[in-house]
DNA sequence: TGTACATCAGTGAACGCGCGTTCACTGATGTAC
DNA sequence: TGTACATCAGTGAACGCGCGTTCACTGATGTAC
């Protein structure tokens, strides 16, 4: 009974779990298949039998990673008036929350979307929906500008912010304070009053 | 009289100014020397009668990048109160200037940084005294955090916008109207009422 | 249940491409007398 | 001012390293009878 599947499976997970290891250590732009291979303890050529480029074992990762973004997105209905700071904490913690489990995916999609057009064209399609979504939030706050210009300042700010504090570059304070000032930033730049 | 040294001097010059037309086009890091020697119009060794490496050139634009700088920085006292949302919109609007006109130095900074941690480096150390001249200007705020820590958003926010719009991915408005938005959305989240 | 053959994940040495870097050469500018 | 030699920017073909990708091979699992 599919012994040889499972073990196949089974090498295909230990890769993808070297490759976002050795994304942590080096970045993405600086991994070679090699590096990825030994990390998982495998012959270099055992890396094709899998994955036919880099580029394809992060579609890869990507996938399972907006698998998960879907069931975040059928979470029970959650607070949406942004005049409200709790319904801004709560859209800054989730997103905090799942970029530090998915930091090394999230910095490598950046990475190659700076590197690879087609990357760059998706990383964008795939925030889109974020965006109007973000937007759909914003009625009956005094706005700063259009509501998705708004919203892609609301955006923008968010994921630079959680880059830096992930990658260690941004300023040297606890992630409960730095969530409870990035709101207030956030609440009251929209407009909220 | 120095007809050779001219010479060199105009060679260089317009390898760099070939360079940022290619950066502009494809990227740092997809720029390969012989791109930069094409677009030049001269033989590839040209190139490293100039300049040791890539590394090397963008170390040489970045110092003309610096002096500019800090010519910036001899202007006549600006306004220092970010109460203030005229200190506010000035601040952003010399941001924005210095960065249009060297964008492509700019995010070929970014870019490199990804890749090699001395630019890495280097660039934290850039960005930093900016990052105090900032939080000295919130005196007075009603700040929704630490100092630093506001400056910190301001600073991301600020080049996250910058960069994207520059790039054609940020969202699709006028140069003005930008400026506007964003200027009122960092005021406002930085505290003043 | 046993035997003979097929399939396929995994291996790692070898191949070859892309590109950074070098180098012998050229011809023009600079210097010495 | 002229001549002979030195210097040096610029050239582009050649070299060689790094690394992605291939491929013949192995041995274990699957299948047929």
């Amino acid at each position: 009974m599919g012994t040889r599947k499972q073990q196949a499976a089974q090498t295909e997970a230990e890769l993808k779990a070297a490759a976002i290891r050795v994304f942590e250590r080096v970045g993405y732009l600086n991994t070679k298949i090699t590096d990825i291979t030994a990390e998982a303890g495998r012959a270099t050529g055992s890396f094709y039998k899998h994955f036919a480029s880099k580029e394809k074992l992060l579609e890869s990762l990507l996938a399972d990673l907006l698998a998960e973004g879907d069931a975040n997105a059928e979470l029970p209905s959650h607070l949406d008036d942004f005049r409200d700071r709790e319904a801004v904490r709560w859209h800054v913690a989730v997103f905090w929350d799942f970029y530090g489990r998915h930091r090394a995916v999230m910095s490598a999609l950046q990475q190659a979307a700076i590197v690879d057009e087609e990357f760059a064209r998706r990383s964008r399609e795939m925030l889109e929906p974020d965006l109007h979504h973000i937007a759909g939030h914003l009625a009956g706050l005094d706005l700063p500008g259009d509501p998705l210009v708004a919203a892609s300042f609301f955006t923008a700010t968010l994921s630079s912010v959680a880059a830096g504090w992930f990658a260690g570059t941004g300023p040297a304070a606890g992630e409960r304070e730095i969530i409870e000032s990035l709101t207030t930033f956030l609440h009251q730049g929209l407009g909220a009053r």
